[in-house]
This record gives structure tokens, C-alpha cells and sequence, in this order.
DNA sequence: AAAACGATTAAACGATTGCTTAATTGATAA
DNA sequence: TTATCAATTAAGCAATCGTTTAATCGTTTT
């Protein structure tokens, strides 16, 4: 039968294991991306910030007041955020303010961070 | 006003941040948790593993086999998603089943990575 | 123009991660 | 018991990550 993966035999046949099942894995390049943006919210920093900057836009001297760090770290975390697509943002005269995306991705992520967290969300 | 982050100033002061709100950033131990399982699944290897144990119960070499990986470098993998919780496994006489576990975090993270992946749930 | 301020970038570092090979443990079969 | 098979663990490693300090960039103010 046409299997997408018939070419990798299993050393074990359960027979549970559904050929319909085997030819859904996702692609690599689906999970990669995935993988990215999970990946970017492993570390508690960058949750932190992104979970503050999907509640307010604030400047870079104020996120890393409120992490207490110092802002080239807090610059660093925000310039990933926003090549993964999390964060937005947008200057005002000296300053760069931050805010989460308005996409399905950054809304999803927020939504799964408080469930998961169980934290209440204050908006 | 009674505030939990009054010692922290800002630097400067844009008026639109919401003492409420300042107030119910989450603590630094729930953005651990949640950020330890964000970066379990920030590994593109680990999160297909995932995703796998989502839609089936299957022994080490066979996932090793999906994965085209050792057999060494999956049941690393599986031990993490293990600790936290993500995956449980039974055993069978020389082989070890793992799937993924039936709690709040496992189901909600799958989830999450089937809508953020645009992936379609096989099941 | 120069000075001041906010933010970013660069270099360097210690710490962590993911994989490989080899050795070891656990369980069944001969 | 010995042999065999499945899985885990250990040691070593290149690569990546997160932070610090110092230097640089961009904008506004004087």
C-alpha cells in the first residue's frame, strides 16, 4: 500500500499502530516552526516579558525595570521574541516601545500560558 | 496605595500602566513551571516525539525507528518529557511503552501545538 | 554643533544542551 | 546459568544559550 513511510520499518510490530496514523506525522518544517516559537517561551525570562508585554506596551528602560535586568539582556530576549513573530514594535521619538503581535500565534501562546499556568489573567 | 511592586520604579511614566495590573504579574515559580514545559517542546526532536506519544503507545526502538534516531539519544528525550510530566510509560517484558500522559498540561499543549503547527489531529 | 538619553550591538564568558559511543542494567529465552 | 534482547546510563564533545561589560547607533535637546 502507498505509505508516505513505508520505506522505515518498524523493528516491532504492536499491530496498534494505525498506517493511517504513520503517514500524518507532521513535517519537519511544521514542527521546526512550532518547535521555534515553543522554544523561544522556554526560557522564564522571555515568558516573563512576553506575558507583561501581552498586557501593556511599555518601553525597554520599563520591561527591564520591572525584570530587574539590565536592558541590553532585556534587549537581547526582545529582538528573538520579535524574529519569532511574538512582538511587535514601534519607536517614539528616543524610546522603542514593545507589545505582543495581534496574530493567531502570540494569541494562542498567551491563552496556553495561562491555562497551563493557571494564571488569572488581569485584563 | 498598597502595591506588591511599589519598591520597583519605573524609570519613566507613559500613565497607561495599570497599578491592577502591575500587581498580577504572575510569580517567578509559576513562570518557571510553565516555561519548563514551553521548553520541553521548544526542542524540534522532543516535540515530534510528543506529538507522536499523543496518537500512539509505542516501545523505544519503534520510536527510535519514526525518528530515525538512536536508540540512546530518544530514550534521553523520553526521560525529559518524562520528568516533566509530559509522557508516562509502563513496561512489558524487555520493552517500555511510552505515550503521552492524560493531564491538563499534556492535552492543552497538544492542543496548542496542533492549532500554532496548523497541524490536523489524525485521531 | 555638542551633549544627553534610550536602545542596540559586539565580544567574551560560563553554563547548558543534544548527540555519539561504550558500558551497564533489566528481563526473557535457550 | 548463560545468552540475548531492549532500554538506560555514563563520559565526552561540539554547539548553543544567557548574561555581562563596553562600545556604538539613533534621536532629541541645548
Amino acid at each position: 500500500m502507498a505509505s508516505k513511510n513505508k520505506e522505515i520499518i518498524l523493528p516491532h510490530n504492536h499491530g496498534d499502530l494505525k498506517e493511517e496514523f504513520f503517514d500524518h506525522i507532521p513535517p519537519r518544517e511544521d514542527i521546526e516552526k512550532v518547535a521555534k516559537a515553543m522554544g523561544q517561551l522556554g526560557d522564564p525570562t522571555r515568558l516573563r516579558i512576553f506575558w507583561i508585554l501581552c498586557h501593556c506596551e511599555e518601553c525597554v528602560a520599563d520591561i527591564a525595570a520591572m525584570m530587574e535586568m539590565s536592558s541590553p539582556a532585556v534587549s537581547h530576549h526582545l529582538r528573538l521574541l520579535k524574529n519569532s513573530g511574538l512582538i511587535v514594535s514601534r519607536r517614539a521619538g528616543k524610546e522603542m516601545y514593545y507589545t505582543a503581535a495581534q496574530t493567531e500565534l502570540a494569541q494562542e501562546l498567551h491563552h496556553t500560558i495561562e491555562k497551563i499556568g493557571h494564571i488569572t489573567c488581569p485584563k
